[in-house]
DNA sequence: TGGTATTTGTCCGTATGTATC
DNA sequence: GGATACATACGGACAAATACC
């Protein structure tokens, strides 16, 4: 058990609806049901209700039940979504693999600082990675860490998860992080390490962590490979 | 005021941090004092903060407080994003159009039941519309309504809001749309509509919508100029 | 058509836990 | 340790939409 109720209750619901314990379509026992089937209050079953409705399991409507929308024929996996790239290909029983091909300390200078957004005189950890999955080279990504928060980071630790290794070993907690998703013309280094398979373009996700204090620590672009790229979103219309 | 007393505090406060009336990096009042302002239980203002979490205005840290983390600066608009594109452009002072190039009532067939994923012999709405900003083409919509949920279509209605005509007309309740963005090559129709500035591929957002049912009945594919294309998200990392 | 039960949505007040300062 | 502030959880009350008889 984790520590929130609601997110045990959550990863139950979602377990179930996977395992389709619960059918496409099929209304979710009430609200009233489930809260004495965990033993807890109606509040704490729809918070964990509202969980997975924001990643599209269900849909809840007045009066009638809450319905499962879920499609387990649907996507594999999709990337930039709430879970990691790791969480995701690991549900799915694909072998990963990250090389680092770049690890550079350097100072932001005007121009940098326009890209990423970091203040000039920044100090950062300058890396650049691949991503492999099932020996392909799917995303090839750019960082700039903050040396000021990611300290000590070494080629061999780019090569596992840096996040674990920022929340993990130096405690440093990413709270928020915007992205945003554009279509980019290849570059000579794109061409260079992804096959673009006849394509003259990417899909480049730019993304900016903030720290707890508010502070942007981290610049990555992912520059994905067009033709395996794929982002996936639901969305409620508020009332 | 709307019928939700913390939708109404989520507005007043987005307004206050658009109008820089708390800066980047400071810290909102605490909610116990947001509740007491509000005249209400600091439950809601917790549920009014938390939508702000969700657009990326804000971020709470346990002990410390609700951190402003908004830039007026930034995007101007983001497409695909919560709001709709009409409101993202009528917020950004952006004349916006509609033209619709291609009107037809026709059959899913196994080819297209594939594509868009609504059952072999529904009858649908095949709709194709250009959307211009500022006089300039950016989208081309190709869409597909379920003529049993979305009845009396007409090219007329098309140019207009069509989301509009749904609900305020047809009472139909829109609940969920999942998304995914993916880049496609150029096909002969992109090109004959949209000016594609030396790409030879675009974003593409598909859209599926549920109704209260929980049956889909639209699907929707958005081909994004990609020079122009901006997504836009923000992320909480869960604990 | 109408009335009643069901079910989700909103809001409140309180208590307790946990992280920060 | 103590004060502050957000996080979780409970239980209750009423509103609003739906379903059913």
């Amino acid at each position: 058990m984790g520590k929130a109720v609601y997110h045990d209750i959550y990863l139950e619901l979602k377990k179930e609806i996977e395992e389709e314990q619960y059918a496409f379509k099929e209304m979710l026992p009430t609200e009233h049901a489930l809260a004495s089937r965990f033993h807890c209050s109606r509040n704490t079953v729809r918070r964990a209700i509202s969980e997975l409705v924001k990643v599209g399991y269900v849909q809840s409507v007045r009066g009638k039940g809450v319905m499962v929308i879920h499609q387990h024929t649907s996507i594999e996996f999709m990337f930039g979504g709430v879970e990691s790239m790791k969480e995701s290909l690991t549900r799915n029983h694909k072998t990963f693999q990250t090389k680092v091909v770049h690890f550079e300390e350097l100072t932001i200078d005007a121009t940098l600082a326009e890209k990423t957004m970091l203040p000039i005189g920044t100090e950062v950890f300058y890396i650049k990675r691949l991503r492999l999955v099932e020996e392909e080279a799917l995303i090839f990504d750019i960082n700039y860490f903050d040396r000021k928060v990611v300290r000590n980071l070494t080629p061999e630790k780019a090569a596992q998860s840096i996040y674990e290794y920022i929340e993990d070993e130096l405690h440093v907690k990413i709270v928020t992080s915007k992205r945003y998703i554009v279509v980019e013309k290849a570059l000579q280094d794109d061409k260079k390490h992804l096959d673009l398979a006849g394509y003259d373009c990417l899909a480049v996700v730019k993304n900016y962590a903030y720290d707890a204090d508010g502070t942007m620590f981290e610049y990555t672009e992912s520059r994905h490979r067009p033709d395996r790229f794929v982002f996936f979103d639901s969305a409620q219309r508020l009332k």
